[in-house]
DNA sequence: CATCTCGCAACAACAAAAGTTTCGAAATCC
DNA sequence: GGATTTCGAAACTTTTGTTGTTGCGAGATG
């Protein structure tokens, strides 16, 4: 089962969105993933929808974010990306109406129920500048910078 | 993306051995779940590593728990699964040097990794006996009772 | 008007899980 | 001993969802 790394990619790529001048082309972003610029519209279109990004066509065109970090979560893009499942196991209902199944799934329901909880709970207390914050001193901890073309 | 319910399936099929006389065929166990005989070998061969059941050929075999539902938890349930992956989600690592990518992996891991403990502290704390007992309380609570013609 | 860039739809490639087929080996029944 | 039941394991096919690709259209810029 490949694993979604959606969430994951996207956080990186909006904070560097925040920290270069103009537009970011999905050409460029496709680079930085390792992927082509048509994955990049498709899951940035999530983001557009929910205000958080804006794009424009023609020269010098490209990905804007349309607000600052600080009034984003990690939280709102995992929305913002159709809130994709969390979790790679379910319960399976192969008998409804066996009682033995449905005490099993509701043990591993309020299990994964919690679990979801504390997840969501998590990615709603952390906003976009307190990850760019965070680069800023593990930069500031580091001597030789890295060097990155694509940034 | 399809969802592992090896867990959830292996739970009910274990509480309904504890409840039968004799040893459940690969054949049987896999109408229950709607399924075939093999996938029933492949996925039970776990749990007969891991010393949970134990299988018998010929006339009259198949399976049979080794030990008491009590001495059973989720959680060795799931590890005898292979520990399978809980999360649907994880971090990606386009760039392992680049620092924004690494300040947003250490906060998506923390919170996957509080998750996980969370369940896997759940998982440890029942017992399938635990899941039997709530089973004997639906059913207590229910007057008119199922039948099921697999158990 | 040439070029850049996104938007969208259709199609292909890929990966992982599940299902199937087939054979063999051990246990039981007669 | 021979037929039958049942598991064990390997090889193969099917299925399903994601990702990647191609192609065309539309809007923006120079
Ligand atoms: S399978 Fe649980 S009752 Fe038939
Ligand atoms: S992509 Fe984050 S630095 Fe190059």
């Amino acid at each position: 089962m490949r694993r979604d790394s959606r969430l994951s990619r996207m956080l990186h790529v909006l904070i560097h969105m925040d920290r270069i001048d103009g537009a970011a082309t999905s050409d460029r972003i496709a680079q930085m993933l390792g992927t082509n610029p048509v994955v990049v519209r498709r899951t940035m279109a999530g983001l557009r929808d929910g205000g958080y990004v804006h794009s424009e066509k023609g020269h010098g065109g490209g990905w804007v974010l349309t607000r600052p970090l600080s009034e984003i979560t990690m939280l709102d893009i995992h929305r913002a990306l159709g809130n994709p499942e969390l979790f790679a196991i379910s319960v399976a209902v192969d008998h409804p109406e066996c009682l033995v199944e449905q005490a099993v799934n509701s043990a591993l329901g309020s299990a994964f129920d919690a679990a979801e909880q504390l997840l969501i709970d998590k990615f709603a207390s952390v906003t976009l500048a307190d990850l760019a914050d965070e680069f800023d001193q593990r930069m500031a901890k580091i001597t030789t910078k890295p060097t990155c073309e694509l940034v």
